[in-house]
DNA sequence: AGTTCCCTGAGG
DNA sequence: CCTCAGGGAACT
């Protein structure tokens, strides 16, 4: 499931395939992925040129002068890059032609530049694409409304933030409006690297454990992101590349397997409907 | 704070 | 056939 490391993965192998490029026609398959996007902003995206790709949390935010494209991927979504004559199938939702610059004048009889294309790929269609004006990108509401980066918050910020909230630790890492970017699996490798149990209400956790678990986050976000993502069902990266950090997670998935560092058996709970898995010995309830 | 829903493919 | 996976919005 994309989270930050693999949205981060993403735009750094999205980038250098798009920026500077022209965006061509767009198309759309399946216009229920489109949020907020009048077939207007659609057309109009044609001839812009590609400034910048950037991740805000789990968003990838594409900005083509003063239209600005807002991808989220939920769990199965993909954006890939590939040779307009690729196949496509019946989970390519949107399509954007991409092509080098538009010369002033064509030469007559001269072959059209082997044309790419943008693609949105999304088995589940949670994801979405939202086009707007560059100016209204950080007022659009899925973006006002995040927490700030993990990767660039300070230990005092992030210390600050959580004693003003009160609830379930794993809960409160996964509130996009605490923090931006962590999702299911990167809580549960957190919390098994902090030695905290997902349910520990956040107002138990003294100053010390808060920030083994401010280190902890950085490390496993930046490991993950190393390691180019995790690709357990769907994700891969803009060249439809998968990444490494399934072969290095600790406690995800591993329900009765023995914990890496003591041996006791994996256990998984459910909690806010997502399945939490974490060693009943090295993170116990306080 | 917990539940439901969106959606589809995989696995039982 | 049934159940499960899951981000996040909407609802209870």
């Amino acid at each position: 499931m994309p989270e930050l490391p693999e949205v981060e993965t993403v735009v750094r192998t999205l980038g250098p395939l798009v920026i500077g490029r022209v965006l061509g026609r767009a198309e759309v398959l399946c216009p229920k992925i489109l949020r907020q996007t009048p077939a207007a902003g659609l057309a109009e995206l044609a001839g812009r040129r590609v400034r910048s790709v950037r991740r805000r949390g789990k968003m990838i935010l594409i900005d083509c002068g003063d239209l600005g494209l807002v991808f989220h991927l939920k769990m199965t979504g993909q954006i890939l890059v590939v040779p307009a004559e690729a196949p496509r199938d019946k989970h390519t939702h949107l399509v954007i032609g991409l092509h080098d610059g538009v010369p002033r004048r064509r030469v007559a009889g001269a072959d059209a530049a082997a044309a790419d294309e943008l693609r949105f790929h999304d088995v589940r269609k949670f994801g979405f694409c939202r086009i707007c004006p560059s100016g209204e990108l950080a007022s659009a509401p899925e973006i006002a409304a995040l927490g700030p980066e993990p990767l660039e918050i300070g230990l005092e910020e992030f210390r600050a933030r959580l004693s003003r909230r009160r609830g379930r630790i794993k809960s409160l890492l996964l509130d996009q409006a605490v923090i931006a970017g962590i999702g299911n699996i990167y809580t549960d490798e957190i919390l098994f690297g902090a030695g905290i149990h997902p349910l520990t209400p956040v107002e138990r956790i003294r100053r010390p454990r808060i920030e083994a678990l401010f280190m902890e986050m950085r490390a496993v976000l930046e490991r993950a992101i190393d390691a180019k993502g995790t690709s357990i069902s769907d994700y891969v990266d803009a060249q439809g590349s998968p990444g490494g950090f399934q072969n290095l997670l600790r406690v995800y998935g591993r329900e009765g397997e023995p914990c890496i560092r003591c041996g006791t058996a994996i256990r998984r709970i459910v909690i806010g409907g997502r399945s939490s898995s974490f060693c009943p010995k090295c993170q116990r309830q306080r």
